[in-house]
DNA sequence: ATGCGCTACTGTACCGATACAGAAACCACG
DNA sequence: CGTGGTTTCTGTATCGGTACAGTAGCGCAT
């Protein structure tokens, strides 16, 4: 005996098949009485629901929405804000009943998730603006919303203010009375160890915009900074592995300006381990208000980005764009940018020597 | 004009909707040559390649694997630990081309993840065993692995070795001659507080096996611990909580027991916020070893489990099952048991007066 | 008796693919 | 030239639902 479909039920019920799909889908569609009883045959003969996927195909939703993820998921997902923006999400979506597919922008051999899996929209979360996967994304004309990712025309997208934090960041330093500052940077593409031409590289958007911050500030003071960038693999070694060369050069900065808190865990740890204090010798700032910032010691001055918001906000305008999709083909997103806000912590204080 | 299809294709090259099919999926089943001039067309005509919904209703697969995870996501994904487990199955998935479908038990109004949307298998993580989402994926007859779940016959399962580690970690403290001995605990259910039976409530797998080992070893040695049990919101500040309530205990303990390794942080700041020392008045072990338990200082003595290796195993355990069910229909899953290790670090020690 | 508006249910036509059996063409070989 | 084996392509029957238009029956005002 086959499987126990609609048909089956409405057979041994006795009434079209249509009005089994209404007593599961619309049950305004047909008497309380004749629903019961159609739910009491379809669970005697162990039906388990409408096939999710033959839903899919003739109602045209899939119920859950894609998030694009960088190369492998595996760097997204050891990252404390990552996952506070992933949690974000799934606060957003829960109550609308969505579920969330976790995409890998990586193709395989024969299979690429952003062309193979039904999804009804997706999220594309600090990717290569160049990956293939966007692409097949927007060929399937999905809905879609860029978070930390540059603003595309006519996309929903996402931001912090990067660039602003950054500025901010750099300004507190300078204020304190440091000159010679250091920049430690994170990335997956372009030159490591110490750099010349930081804006030069492939660099994601992020980046490139907290580079820009710093700067604002530093080239209005006149300040030339020594810039060093690892591969974020482990943050907290290559924070580590970044300020000891920054140590070890001559002139040794008072003031390291880091790309997020991780790796400025990573450069405290090494400027302790060199026999050196923080702040009273060296100042360092981090980025992005990781709930271990706080508990650093020192306390870690840091620019705060609120990630679980960051990822409320992006699920509300993929589900505000699924909607409008629905009614009104051609909309175009709207590009949200979140604060960012310094937190002057016990990591920063004036230079010994101004 | 209506969206383009397989037969918008077929009819523009002349040949059959099955042959454009094949070109796709099956290029094996027709001269290159041809293969080519369909694609070129396709791609003209700007066909995005097979519809996954059409594709999986007709094949009868998803393309994605289910990860159920207790009550909202959002507890779930602020846990390293968990992070650490998703992103061993997403590196094991990845090279399947299977993607990650999050779901969440709790049930909303109108959609049931765990029955509405379509998924070749799942992985069922630390869930209320009673959550009636569970229910559901049986019903469907999805292949399933339990993770950190109680096993069931015939379904797979993956666990780590939880009592015998927890009865590691409670020899340990015996053995450095410490008597009053507490543990804190944290669960989704049950009394909270200082709780008179732990076993009692109707707590979780993982610590259900927990409290057995560390019942294991202090039992055998007369030692009547003081159980203190949290809901575990934000773990650290549990654990702070706990901590505050047992030293305030007239009888205070100089050994404590730890659920992980957050809720041990949150332990040794009380202590240490109540002026002692750790380990010299108080030793303290927590269960996990995630990553910050190296680096808190004192470097925290725990129960060290791979999560990392549970996600593969957990991935491979199910990549496995989907197979076996599309041959060999009613295959029953094989209970895997991972080890866990004591890591003995600075956060214990002989106790004062012993 | 007629017409109108409801509610409750039915029928047909897709949704966009894949599976599988079979046909046509081609090749080699005795 | 017949035979068997490939390779290449086609036809039809699903997969398991939902949309939408339509019909029957019924109460009620006219």
């Amino acid at each position: 005996m086959g499987r126990v479909t609609l048909k089956t039920i409405a057979d041994t019920v006795g009434v079209s098949r249509m009005t089994v799909s209404n007593a599961f889908s619309r049950p305004d569609q047909l008497s309380a009485q004749l629903r019961d009883r159609i739910l009491a045959v379809a669970d005697e003969l162990g039906y388990v629901g409408p096939d999710p996927t033959a839903r899919a195909l003739a109602s045209g939703t899939a119920g859950t929405v894609g998030l694009l993820l960088s190369d492998t998921l595996t760097y997204a997902l050891t990252d404390e804000v990552a996952m506070a923006f992933l949690a974000g999400i799934a606060k957003e979506l829960t109550p609308t009943g969505l579920s969330l597919t976790l995409l890998s922008a990586t193709p395989q051999e024969t299979v690429m998730p952003a062309r193979d899996v039904a999804i009804d929209g997706a999220l594309v979360y600090a990717c290569n603006p160049d990956a293939a996967a966007i692409d097949w994304l927007q060929r399937r004309g999905l809905p879609l919303v860029y978070v930390d990712q540059v603003p595309a025309p006519g996309i929903a997208s996402i931001n912090i203010d990067d660039r602003l934090g950054a500025r901010a960041a750099a300004q507190h330093v300078i204020d304190l009375g440091h000159r010679r500052v250091a920049i430690v940077t994170a990335g997956g593409e372009g030159e490591f160890g110490i750099v010349t031409d930081p804006q030069h590289a492939a660099i994601a958007y992020p980046e490139r915009q907290r580079l820009l911050g710093w700067f604002d500030a530093l080239d209005a003071a006149g300040i030339k900074p020594i810039v060093v960038r690892q591969p974020h693999a482990d943050a907290q070694e290559a924070g580590h592995t970044a300020a000891r060369t920054l140590l070890e050069n001559r002139s040794r900065p008072t003031a390291i300006l880091c790309f997020s808190d991780a790796l400025a865990r990573g450069v405290i740890r090494a400027v302790q381990d060199a026999g050196l204090d923080v702040p009273k010798d060296v100042s360092v700032v981090g980025f992005d208000d990781n709930p271990l910032a706080a508990r650093t010691r020192p306390a870690l001055t840091t620019v705060r980005q609120d990630a679980d918001a960051k990822g409320r906000a992006a699920a509300a305008a993929l589900t505000a764009a699924i909607e409008r999709a629905k009614t009104h083909p051609n909309g175009r997103g709207r590009h949200v940018v979140l604060p960012t806000e310094l937190v002057v912590r016990d990591s920063t204080a004036r230079p010994r020597r101004p």
